[in-house]
This record gives structure tokens, sequence and C-alpha cells, in this order.
DNA sequence: GGTGAAATGAGTTCTCT
DNA sequence: AGAGAACTCATTTCACC
């Protein structure tokens, strides 16, 4: 738990590969940063300890698990002080359709990732959970029409990025 | 490779399960939804072949890698034609501070979502590699205070929260 | 579709460099 | 910090229900 992290250029390459696929086995791993397995192990575990790796989860299909209409949600909520704005989040949090909530500057104060199974779906969520509330002062709703992930992130010093 | 997903129960759980943790032992996830192993195993690998699990990747923590000020781009391109917002898009995905970009209906056309190493650095990123090129005709710019992950995604009949 | 045993292969520990 | 052997345990296959 050191501040300043000392990430060699092989935790850079095991950032990468687990970045790309999580489940890339810890043999494959090693043998792709060439390191021996233990070794290898170690780093990655390292790097858990640290905090670097925060964790890993599976992505899946909205559209096929019958969620095809994706939305983000900008929020404007109004006496903008803590205890209102944090039993807000945790209501978003709490909805099934929430991928992600993100506290931000400008006029908009949140802005809420959501997947819908329908237009109706979308706009009973709009209506239902966020404009009924009392703290709501408004709420802007924009169509999701696709969405791209970026490169693995790594630190800014090791700008290269690799071919797959 | 069907339209129509069939889901059972078990399939639910196990999309819950690997949306938490990616790297969920087989064997674990087996006794968690109450199959044997070969029979878990089956399903993740039908989920997989069916495009439901799309991938894992590890997640990293961006300020611990030297990316403490993340932000939202709202980018508005000039003449909405296809070769132009393709090429842009493409452009944007090989930025080393960009974690996804969306197309969004509204009038800000594409949103970027990007961790960079300071303010000096997103404005670098702003000038540099948005306003300087002819199709970009705006872009406004919101600081991320805090963000938060969504539970694990499911289908709209299935609207149960576990505990975790 | 589900199971359990058997074979294969990976994760993990330990000692040594 | 890294390596390699040895041990342990999980993954995967397959015959059967």
């Amino acid at each position: 738990m050191t501040d300043v992290l000392e990430l060699s250029p092989v935790d850079l390459e095991i950032l990468r590969v687990l970045q790309n696929d999580a489940r890339t086995s810890n043999k494959d791993l090693a043998a792709t940063v060439g390191l021996a397995p233990s070794t290898c192990l170690d780093r990655v575990n390292r790097l858990r300890e640290a905090g670097v790796i925060t964790g890993q989860r599976a992505q899946v299909d909205a559209a096929l698990l019958g969620r095809p209409l994706e939305a983000f949600l900008f929020v404007q909520v109004r006496p903008h002080r803590r205890p209102l704005v944090e039993r807000f989040v945790a209501h978003l949090l709490g909805l099934p359709e929430v991928r992600a909530v993100y506290h931000l500057t400008g006029p908009d104060d949140f802005l809420a990732h959501v997947a819908t199974t329908s237009a109706a779906d979308l706009q009973r969520l709009v209506m239902d959970e966020l404009t009924s509330r009392d703290e709501i002062a408004r709420v802007h709703t924009n169509l999701v029409f696709q969405q791209w992930q970026g490169g693995p992130l790594l630190p800014p010093e090791d700008r290269r990025r690799t071919a797959q």
C-alpha cells in the first residue's frame, strides 16, 4: 500500500494481458511476460494486494439478456447536499437497470448509464424512479446508439498500445 | 446463437456470480449454483458460445496507475456522416486516456470517458486530440468526482438483487 | 441435461540461487 | 526477485444415467 508504486515493465505487461482477459491462466501469463509461473503468480498477487487490480468481472451482452435499449440519464439533484445525494445514489444503485453512476462537475450533477427492456421501460424508470422523487430537479435522457471500450489502461509513461 | 435465449435460473445464478468475480473457480461456482462441476462447466461454455458472456476483464485503479483525473468529454461532430464519424471513433479508441466511447442521441453526439494524469494532460487531450480536428464542432468537459458500478446485469423478469 | 470417476493439466509451495 | 521441482488441487473428458 505504498503511495509511490513501482511498476516494472513486467507488471505493465501483466496488467495489459489481464485487462484483455482476466481468465488468462497463470501459466500462459507467465509465458507471455517471460517469467516462471511461480514468480508470475507472485507479481499478480502483489498487484492485487497493492490495489492496482481491483477485481475482475464477466461482461455480458445486455441485448441478449433482454435489455436492448441503453441510455444515459443526466440528473440534476436539487439541494445538492450530501445526505440527499448519498440516498439518491444508493437508490440508483439498487435499480436493476443501472450499470454505472457518475458524480460530475457541470450543470447536471449525476450521470447514470442504464440498460432497459424497451422505451416503455425507460419511461417508467425515468418517471417512477427519478422525476417522482422530490430531490430530482431535472432529468435529460439520451439513448446509446453504439458503444466501444478503450484498450487496457496503463500508466502515462508507457504509452505503447499492443496489436491485440 | 438463437434469438430467443432460454436462460434457466441456474444460468442466471452463474451470470450473477461471474459478474461479481470472473475468476470464481468452476468448482466453487458449481457448488454455489448446485450443480456438478462438469455440468456447470458445460453451462458456462454455452453462455460463452451464445454470446451472453462476452469477456472478462481485470479492473484497475486508474489513480494508482497515475491517472487520478477522470472526465467525460461531450463531443459534437460537425458533418455527422459515417466515414468521418468512424475515423473519429477509431482515433479516440487509439488514445491511451480513453476508457470508453458512446454514440448518443441528443445535441452532443459522442461521449468519451477518459482518465488523465493531470488537468494539464486533460487540457492537452481536449485541445490537441479533439478541438484541433476539423470535424469537431464543440467539446464540453466535465470532471468525474466519484463513480459507482451497478450490480450484475440480469434479464428483466429476474429482478431480485442478491445480498452479495 | 445431469452425474461421477479418471486423466490431464494448472495452481501453489518450498528450497535454492 | 526469480527459478524449478514437487505436491496439491482444479479442469476437462467420457461413459453412463
